[in-house]
RNA sequence: UCCCCUGUAGCUCAAUGGUAGAGCGAGCGGCUGUUAACCGCUAGGUUGCUGGUUCGAGUCCAGCCGGGGGAGCCA
């Protein structure tokens, strides 16, 4: 028999919908919960599968088996999802869910029909905390007659993930701030009320009749915060489907001048918007950049746990002596207006916090190289800092990077995870965002989600980097003119990049081989003895998205190349150890977060793209 | 670090070297189950800072400060 814990189950349990008397249903479903496991035998005949969808469903207060309940259709609705195949009287509608679900497997659902006016979907698979006491908090009665539950504005109006069930009739209660507020003359107002929870704000409905009308509500403008109690009911009006019927009002917090507020009701520059960072996330532009940003760092973690990989905190703090090229943030405990000195007149680093120089990171793959060669499959996903003085949209001083590295690998495997990795994290970002995306889309740039959807269909090519530049050369005989030459051993540049993505191929490519000599002294060297194995991801649109190697896994090979460089081996001595103790071939890629983002969203600036974007001369809030 | 652009109302922008303007936002009023609402009225300015040229500078010049874009470098 296939048990389930609980507390490995469904997403969440916000509310039990049941009408009329049900006491002895809440009572088998409290002695489930009490027990710990869930055990198909307790609700009657049904299978468990494991992965399957349903294993049980409580309709009318009693459980029941679910004899057959299909997958969700394609043509699935926002709000709404149909299930086909429900037998045993049990046909009808699944409420929440919406197109996340078909990719996430919600498996914990509010359920009714018909026939049934209240009951869940049960089945396993899905992490999350099951929370018991929302059913004996409605101790066998009309539950939703007698309580008010805090909900988010996603669960009233049925956004991406909303899978409370709520609808036309309940009473809730929703907490957040104001949009905007327009009033009519028939005596009542709209309150656009957001708290982040999905793209769309929720309209309430404040009638002239509520005691704080004239002296609060006909007062609040865009910024304040509001806590209300009403009643979701079928909106009049066009442009949304539910609204709240609002009970109480309660003004929590007042905008101070409304004149000098900075982000009001209007359009406004994203240069503009970066002055009040702090603020700003209260745009539709910068609420949907947080939400996709969360989706995609969940997507990533997702993807890589469901992979085996193993997540490593690579050191914040590091020895600059182990570190690639790049300038670093200097990190120190030394009076800067006293700093000591050696005989020699130097800075006496002896004598600071670590007894040696230290900066902030500017990559993790080296320490992450050695969890790789015990781990087999490991990444990292973490904040990055590069000091150079770069002013361009695509440059942060504080970024964000994923870096995988996988043991037992060659560039072609490495090549094939890029890949893999990619279309994966984009397709949960179609299928969980589908609200923001839709407002890039709109607003920002109306390419994006069918870039995605071919990003994700088309396979990439894979191109020798001696192919790519006798293709490049090909297109300068044929006329096409760049501003910087082609020959063998260059590295390629951006306007490079997009002619073999854009117009040479018209997908993404994977170029490989790189000259060893435009390359970092860890990469693999080939037998040819002149070029590396280095990859890059380009993709249209964007150019290099993906850089990437199969390390040097040959102590000889990788001392020769450490000499080459000017380097000092006894710098690397642990990172050659690597090599002395069980090495194997490995290979790994760095991924810039905002960057990424940019791509997938279509915003211009990173800066946009990270809560508090830090540049040369800009490290404010 | 280099090149280019830019700094005027809360925001976005106008203004030939000659009285400081509009739209949005805000306030008030009108209309309205509204929703980028609409109509009317009102308030809102030491034109980034310092100096210079000129009878007169938002405008021209120099320096400084801030912002943006690009190059290089990268992710």
């Amino acid at each position: 028999m296939h048990r389930v814990r609980l507390d490995q189950l469904g997403r969440f349990l916000a509310r039990v919908r049941l009408h009329g008397p049900n006491a002895e249903g809440i009572e088998q479903v409290r002695k489930l919960f009490d027990g710990g496991t869930f055990t198909p035998a307790a609700v009657g005949q049904q299978q468990v599968q494991p992965g399957g969808l349903v294993v049980g469903l409580l309709v009318h207060g009693s459980i029941r088996p679910a004899p057959t309940i299909g997958k969700p259709c394609a043509d699935q609705g926002r709000s709404r999802t149909r299930f086909q195949g429900c037998g045993g009287g049990l046909r009808g509608e699944v409420r929440g869910g919406g197109t996340g679900m078909r990719r996430t497997g919600i498996h914990f659902l509010p359920y009714w029909h018909s026939g049934a006016t209240g009951g869940y979907l049960i089945a396993p698979g899905v992490r999350g905390i099951l929370r018991p006491h929302d059913f004996e908090c409605n101790p066998g009665a009309t539950a939703m007659t007698q309580a008010t539950p805090t909900v988010s504005v996603c669960e009233v109006i049925g956004g991406p993930g909303a899978s409370m069930g709520i609808g036309d009739g309940d009473r809730i209660r929703v907490r957040g701030w104001i949009r905007t507020r327009r009033d009519s003359k028939a005596g009542l107002s709209f309150l656009q009320v957001h708290d982040g929870s999905c793209f769309d704000p929720v309209q309430v409905v404040a009638q002239s009749t509520l005691p704080n009308y004239a002296e609060e509500i006909q007062r609040l403008t865009t910024g304040c915060s509001v806590d209300i109690v009403g009643t979701v009911a079928q909106s009049q009006g066009k442009g949304q489907s539910l609204e709240i019927q609002a009970e109480t009002v309660e003004v929590v917090g007042w905008v101070d001048d409304p004149e000098t507020y900075p982000v009001p009701a209007k359009r406004h520059t994203f240069e503009y918007l970066r002055d009040v960072a702090h603020l700003r996330p209260r745009t539709n532009t910068f609420s949907a950049v947080a939400r996709v940003r969360h989706c995609l760092s969940q997507a990533i973690h997702r993807w890589f746990h469901d992979q085996g990989f193993f997540w490593v905190h690579t050191p914040i703090i590091t020895g600059s002596d182990c570190e690639g090229a790049g300038e670093m943030f200097r990190v120190s405990t030394l009076d800067l207006a006293n700093v000591p000195r050696t005989e020699d007149g130097s800075v006496d680093f002896g004598r600071d916090f670590f007894g040696k120089e230290t900066n902030l990171t500017v990559s993790g793959q080296l320490n992450v190289e050695s969890y790789c060669l015990a781990l087999s499959k490991v990444y990292t996903f973490g904040p990055t800092f590069r000091a150079e003085n770069s002013n361009t949209s695509r440059h942060l001083a504080e970024f964000w990077m994923i870096e995988p590295e996988i043991a037992f690998a060659d560039l072609a495997d490495n090549a094939d995870l890029a890949e893999s990795f990619l279309k994966g994290i984009f397709e949960t970002l179609l299928s969980e965002r589908p609200d923001d995306m839709g407002f890039f889309r709109d607003r920002i740039d109306k390419g994006c989600i069918e870039r995605l959807e071919q990003f994700i269909s088309a396979s990439f090519e894979r191109m020798e980097y001696t192919d790519a530049i006798a293709a490049l050369e090909r297109a300068v005989a044929g006329g096409h003119k760049f501003e910087y030459p082609v020959s063998w051993g260059i590295d390629l540049q951006s306007e490079h990049e997009r002619w073999l993505t854009e117009e040479h191929v018209g997908r993404p490519i994977v170029v490989m081989n790189y000259p060893k000599d435009i390359k970092a002294f860890y990469m693999r060297l080939n037998d040819d003895e002149r070029t590396v194995a280095a990859m890059d991801v380009l993709a249209p649109g964007i150019g290099e998205i993906i850089g990437g190697a199969q390390r040097e896994d040959r102590l000889d090979v990788l001392d020769r190349r450490i000499g080459e460089m000017g380097l000092e081996a006894e710098d690397y001595w642990w990172y050659r150890d690597l090599r002395r103790y069980g090495t194997v071939p490995h290979a790994g890629f760095g991924l810039g977060f905002e960057r990424t983002m940019a791509y997938a969203t279509g915003m211009a600036n990173v800066r946009d793209l990270i809560p508090f974007p830090r540049t040369p001369n800009t490290a404010t809030f």
